[in-house]
This record gives C-alpha cells, sequence and structure tokens, in this order.
DNA sequence: ATAGTTAGTGTAAAAAATACACTAACTTGA
DNA sequence: TCAAGTTAGTGTATTTTTTACACTAACTAT
C-alpha cells in the first residue's frame, strides 16, 4: 500500500479565491486530454507527513514556505477508478496498480507572494477559481470541497488569514479577504470591533498613500 | 509502507470517562512486560478506512456497530522507536520493519452497553480512566490526547453524545456527561435551557421511579 | 410525620452580536 | 482652488445570548 498527500493550496487575490492546480503531464505516446489535479504525490520513506507535503508542493509547483495543514486522510479502496486516471498511473508510478491512502493538507496564501512553476510530472500550475472548479482526477474535487469546508470553519474559528495579506494592510483588506472566503458581506464597524477585541493586529504610524481617497491606517499582525 | 488504524474509544459511565485499552499479548519466549495500547492494527487491501476502524476494533475487543469517526493521521518516520514495540512488531507482523502510517479514528459509547472482550493479539481489554493514562505502547499517549481534544471541541459544537445514555434518561443524566466529558460543572438551569433550545430531546410520558427522591421525566432523543 | 435526596423552575444582569448613516481625508480634473 | 469622486473611520441603540443564582416539589425510608 502507498501513501501519497495531496495539497489544497487556496490563494487569495484583491478580490478571489482561487485553488492551485496543476495539469498532469501526458504519458509518453498517449493522447488522453490531461487531467488537472491538486498537487499531490507519494510520501516517501523517511519522510513525516508533514515534511512530505512541503515537499511534493515544491516539486511540482516550485512553492516554499508555505504552512500547510492536515485536515483528512481518503482511503476509499476505490478513489482511483477511472480511465484516464489508471493510464496516467501506469505512466508516472512505479507501481501503478497499488493502492493508495492519501492524506489531505490544505493551505491559504496570497497569491502575489507565491509563483507557481509546473514541474516534475506537472505541465502547468494555474490558479482556479474556487467556484468554478472543473473536473479533476482522482477524487480531487471531494478533496477540495472538504478543504475549503475546513477552511471556513477554522477562518471562523481561529482568525487565521493574516498571512494572506502584505505585511503593513488596511482592515478594509483583511475584511475583504474574509468576505471572499466565506462568501458573503460582512458590516464594516462590526467587523472593526471584532478584530480589534481580538488583539491580533496593531496599528503602524503609517498610513497608505497615493490613493484616491482618504487614506486608510496600515496595520501589522502583532507578533506575540 | 503500510497503513493502520488505531481507534480511541471513549466510554462513559454514571461518573467516569474512559478509554478503551488493550494489553498486547506477549511475543512468545519473550518476557517482557506486555504494554497497553489502544486498538489499531494494519488496513487490509481491500477495505476503506471507516471499514477497516470497524473490522479492528471488532477483532480486537469484539466490539460491534461503534460509530467511529475520523480525527488525524499520524505519520512521524520515528513514531515506533521504543525497544519495546519494535520486539512486538517482530513478533505480530509479517514486515515488522515495514514504516507505519497510522490513521486515527474516535467514538463515545456508553461502557455498559459494550463489553469488550479480548481477542486476537490482545490478551487483555478493559477500560482505563482518562485522566489516568499509563505509559502505552507506540505514539498512543499522543493520539488519546488529541483525540480527547478532539472529543471535547465536537461535543460542543455539535451536541453529540446522547448516544451515551439509555434510551430513555433524565436531564441531569446528560448533564453529568458532559461534566464529565469537559471536566467542569455547569450550571442545571442553563444546560436545560441549551438543551431545550437545541430541540434534539424530546420527554416522554414516563417518569423515574424507585428513586428515593423526586421522580425526575424521562427524554430520549428525537428522531428526524 | 420527618429527614434525606434530587427534580424542576424564572429572572435579572452582563456580555455579545447586530443593524445602521454620516463625516473625514485624500486625488483628480475642471 | 474648488468640486466631484472615492474609501476610511467612527458610535449607539436594539436584540440576542450567556451567565449567575435559590427555592419549592415529589418521591423513599425510617
Amino acid at each position: 500500500m502507498d501513501v501519497s498527500v495531496d495539497c489544497v493550496v487556496f490563494g487569495f487575490d484583491e478580490d478571489e479565491l482561487k485553488v492551485l492546480l496543476i495539469e498532469q503531464k501526458q504519458p509518453d505516446g498517449k493522447t488522453i486530454k490531461p487531467q488537472k489535479a491538486v498537487p499531490g504525490d507519494l510520501v516517501q520513506e523517511d519522510e513525516g507527513l508533514n515534511e512530505a507535503a512541503q515537499r511534493i508542493l515544491n516539486e511540482l509547483t516550485s512553492l516554499q514556505g508555505i504552512y500547510l495543514k492536515q485536515f483528512h486522510s481518503f482511503g476509499d479502496p476505490n478513489r482511483v477508478s477511472g480511465l484516464k486516471d489508471r493510464d496516467w498511473l501506469r505512466s508516472f508510478r512505479t507501481h501503478p496498480e497499488r493502492r493508495v491512502i492519501t492524506v489531505g493538507y490544505y493551505s491559504l496564501v496570497k497569491m502575489d507572494d507565491f509563483n507557481p512553476q509546473a514541474a516534475s510530472f506537472a505541465k502547468k500550475a494555474q490558479w482556479v477559481d474556487v467556484y468554478k472548479i472543473p473536473n479533476l482526477a482522482f477524487d480531487h474535487n471531494e478533496i477540495v470541497a472538504e478543504a475549503l469546508k475546513v477552511l471556513r470553519h477554522e477562518l471562523m474559528a481561529d482568525h487565521i488569514g493574516f498571512e494572506l495579506l502584505p505585511e503593513k494592510f488596511t482592515l478594509s483588506q483583511l475584511q475583504k479577504l474574509y468576505e471572499i472566503i466565506l462568501d458573503k458581506k460582512l458590516d464594516k464597524r462590526n467587523f472593526r470591533k471584532n478584530i480589534l477585541r481580538t488583539n491580533t493586529v496593531e496599528p503602524l504610524e503609517e498610513k497608505q498613500s497615493g490613493v484616491l481617497h482618504k487614506p486608510a491606517q496600515l496595520f501589522s499582525v502583532k507578533r506575540k
């Protein structure tokens, strides 16, 4: 039995929430239409799961230093049942028939900070709108859906998500981030009250400049 | 690489929260002190993870029909490092040196409903007070600690836990259940308000009898 | 009948969540 | 230099939720 890791990397950008998908290389001599998938690969003999997640994401997309969090493992014996999936495995895996159990990881990053570059068996790596995801390889649609559920839940509970903004950010930017991920509008005054109450953020002695409206106060994450 | 499943079964009883532990059989000819562990074993080639969890729990403890929920996977390459652990594996596993990644499952049951009977490589199966857990085999202390964290979290969020009571139960019994799991006292009136508000429970036309105090109203879980 | 025991109930106070609208500060172009 | 356009920033009243708290009711056993 093999164990793999799949990384669902959500990317935030001014006003969109996307997922990082790779397009699989075509098997040599095959002309099947390449499929999109979430970056993932087998865990190696001597590495931990978290480690593997980092390595694999890096190998396929060149991204580094992204905090990935485990959220669920998927082990249906028939998770790989599509014909295309099996063709692909036969070309790219040493033991294509082996059953694979996969551990799902997710992350949330600012798109501008990361410029994915396809490598290894990925032909392309691209950001795709979360609300417009095509059919993916294996059971990756299910994996992404599950990750999104967890992401929303965690965002509310733990107020993560700061990493997604520039080091200096305005409260309006932070609010937009929340709105995009939760896919709903929030009240400005209440949002500010909430964030300030958590005490995780502090005002800098600096304002926005160059904007064509009242410049906003800049904040940064409070380091404990 | 192998994949295993470990089952952390919490048991509730009038006033205690326990975990179901097995005591490993001694390797033949060895005199090492047997270790306690959470029931767990390798996932088989053709079964899903949930299925495996059910089977394994049943094989080792004879328990059946327990709802197990996946909560985390553990894959540190050194999770099995103790000498005793390795001795034990050499006796009971076909590939004792293989790395094993384990998927953690947990459950919460009423102790009276289940009478664990050790079988297979389990020598004993017994309920052990959650707050007095000895050193366990492998990384099982960590696994149990993590499971307890998740259990508490879920109990609050989803108001699970009814399965732990007799079919007909009083609100005081339910409250006690919560208090034991959360390890803190709750206010009677507020607790009742809360539970009734969730609308998951309904009063029967029946009261306790034979008790030496005012008999309490019996309730049952509302079936939707 | 009394003592012992747990069941059952309401309310006031505090805290948290929500709804809501105007003025302030900047840029640009006339 | 002023008017128009744009987003920032702020307070309060209302509702909802959470918390704290104490007495009477109903049964059993003696």
